[in-house]
DNA sequence: CTCGATCCCTGGACGC
DNA sequence: TGCGTCCAGGGATCGA
């Protein structure tokens, strides 16, 4: 599941193979996935892909203006989020189409743009101008970018679980499932804790976890559980090194305890039951901890 | 404001 | 082998 590192991974492909190519035309499958199909079917050939760029979790396919287009340049780009299990990559135009594949767009070097999504649970849209930037407004802060007050204040300043502040693309932008588990299990931080009752030193703890983990995750190509693939086709290997995420059962890495799963902001949410704290009990913090008094905690 | 529930969608795991 | 069922999850939406 594509999130900020995979899609950084795959940025980095595609800057590296596209950037700088010509699209000479659109072919698209399904379109339920599409903002706009017959806008990117009309504004697409003709313009070069300037750049590709990750925001949050989406590719910034970055467009040049169309060629004879007097009008004033506007910035206009073409915005793809993977969803589940979409991929986006070059193909030679030759090579058979996988299954799925719901837009192909000519390049002018003979290949293919290709994207596949088996689940359609991505987006893709073409945007320019104020409506681009409008949309860009309404994500939260990247949290590679973000200094360690505005993360602060970004968590301290809600009331909702953390995991779900995490997972909250208004809040920061590109977090998902997997990293959100893995930052708070290095933070020693329970899900279900309310970001606004953290501690200070703890919501440091979790942005240095965060960002260590991501930047760590980008460096090996995001994690593969399902069925990422980056821009060449390569999976990931970051999956290897996740602590709490997918581990229901197995021993924490820090102290052996079983690793357990619980529902939180409606996602499974994987964590150690003894290194993460529960919040105390009580309606607005979930009843995890309802029988575990003072009694055993100094059991020794 | 925050919550949970529901829907979207398909492939893979699992049970019989 | 071949069904049926459940689950995964990012995001939108709706009602509580």
């Amino acid at each position: 599941m594509p999130e900020l590192p995979e899609v950084e991974t795959v940025a980095r492909g595609l800057q590296r193979q596209i950037a700088g190519r010509r699209i000479l035309s659109i072919t698209l499958g399904k379109t339920d996935f599409i903002d706009n199909p017959e806008e990117i079917e009309k504004e697409l050939p003709g313009r070069a892909i300037r750049s590709v760029v990750r925001y949050g979790k989406f590719l910034l396919l970055r467009l040049t203006p169309k060629e004879n287009a007097g009008e004033t340049e506007r910035e206009s780009a073409l915005l793809v989020h993977l969803g589940m299990t979409g991929m986006l990559r070059p193909q030679p135009a030759g090579e058979p189409h996988a299954k799925h594949t719901h837009v192909v767009a000519l390049l002018d070097d003979g290949r293919e743009l290709r994207y596949i999504d088996a689940r359609r649970f991505g987006r893709m849209a073409y945007l320019a101008g104020e409506s681009l930037q409008e949309e860009l407004r309404r994500f939260g802060a990247d949290p590679l970018e973000a200094g360690l007050e505005e993360f602060t204040a970004r968590i301290r300043g809600k009331r909702a679980r953390i995991k779900a502040l995490l997972l909250d693309q208004q809040v920061l932008r590109g977090v998902g499932n997997i990293y959100a588990d893995e930052s708070l299990w290095k933070a020693r931080i329970h899900p279900k804790r309310l970001g606004a009752r953290l501690r200070k030193e703890q919501v440091k703890e979790l942005y240095r976890a965060l960002q260590g983990i991501l930047e760590r995750a980008i460096v090996m190509r995001g994690s593969s559980i399902a069925d990422f693939l980056d821009a060449e086709g390569q999976p990931g290997e970051y999956q290897r090194h996740h602590r709490a995420y997918g581990r229901e059962g197995k021993p924490c890495f820090r102290c052996k305890t079983r690793i357990k799963r619980v529902i939180v902001a409606g996602r499974s949410s994987y964590f150690c039951p003894l290194c993460q704290k529960a919040p105390r009990s009580g309606r607005s913090q979930g009843r995890e901890t309802r029988n575990q008094g003072q009694g055993h905690l100094k059991k020794r």
